[in-house]
DNA sequence: TATTTAATATACTTTTTAGTATATTTTTGT
DNA sequence: ACAAAAATATACTAAAAAGTATATTAAATA
């Protein structure tokens, strides 16, 4: 790994979280100059322009969010215990994997009507995937026997996804993680309900 | 209501879905005079600086997003005539009451981490109020024998909040409000599993 | 290890956006 | 309808942000 390969990684890195907690709008480079100590000179050699840069950065928030996710879920083998982990993993949304919350959710609402923007449609194709996975992951615990064919693997999983994303938001909001903790139970009972 | 109070009303009314929109930080005085078709001059005259702007074009749009919901609820008389009449609220999230979504959560998105602006704590105690006025609709409709007490209504509207709000931002951000409705039901059909 | 190439710092220019001074027009109250 | 006051337009200045040219330093490799 050459010397600018680990710099411009290094730069993403250390942009990344004040990306995801200031959005793409509201960081400005020199933000980026003070995190990481380097120049101008330094962040316009590894990148073409601010877009760029936040290209790359929203980039690897949204591909360190989803293998944070995929991460906690594949050491499970079960399908109750992949959404668990993935319950789990919101446990804390004030300490949250990445600072500053979900950057799925917060790029959606930045560029919620941006149409101009090229990270547009990476968000939504970003959430349709995550919900679609989860959905199919109970699909596959109905078929081997783990779940009742009456649970609804889309419906619960949208449901979840929604309500888990929203309670982060809210959490933060209202500065107060107790809710989300309410919340990961009552998914969790509603999905042991349908347990064979 | 004199002509300068009808301006300022006017600029409000015409900045407020651009803030919606495209976010505090996002909108650009430009915009605003673009959309109001009027000059700096005019501006400047009605509001101190940009910020004395965006401080009443957000205070307007939560008075306007939270006056429209307890609208479409004061017109029933049950608390799952309420809490029905919220859920339909959101059923059409492309075409929403204010263009851009839900004011509430896109504001506590934009300033999750910035501690300094006067804009943050004002989200909080939105969110926390009206998440607290949907439990005490649900306590009244248990006390008066409309529900079962086994229904919690702290977690119940907290779950359905925080859906709903997650909904929004997921059914824009994927074009696509079918998904919506699905949770509409669902959360309407779990409410009902507690109708006696 | 010398030499070439790449990486970075510095000091600058450009662009964008906020804000202001002042002239002009429009309201408002008499 | 007229004078005073308020509202608005215009053309400017100020500030903040992005971007660039060039000198300097560090890294790679022959």
């Amino acid at each position: 790994m050459t010397k600018a390969e680990r710099t411009k990684k290094f730069i993403i890195e250390q942009a990344a979280p004040i990306y995801n907690e200031k959005g793409v709008a509201g960081t400005n480079v020199d933000d980026v100059l003070e995190a990481t100590k380097l120049t101008k000179g330094a962040i316009y050699c590894h990148f073409k322009n601010k877009d760029d840069l936040s290209m790359q950065v929203t980039d690897y928030l949204l591909e360190k969010i989803c293998s944070g996710i995929a991460q906690v879920m594949k050491k499970e083998a079960s399908a109750k215990g992949k959404i668990f982990a993935y319950l789990d993993f919101n446990k804390k949304p004030l300490n949250p994997y990445i600072k500053g919350g979900c950057p799925m959710f917060n790029m959606a609402v930045e560029f919620d009507s941006d149409n101009n923007s090229s990270i547009r449609p990476k968000i939504g194709e970003n959430l349709y995937v995550s919900q679609k996975n989860f959905a199919s992951i109970l699909r596959e615990g109905i078929k081997n026997g783990e779940f009742s064919s009456a649970l609804d693997p889309d419906a619960y999983s949208f449901k979840m996804f929604a309500a888990i994303e929203g309670a982060i938001i809210m959490c933060r909001a209202m500065n107060n993680e107790r809710p989300m903790q309410g919340l990961i139970k009552s998914l969790k009972s509603e999905l042991e309900a349908y347990e064979l």
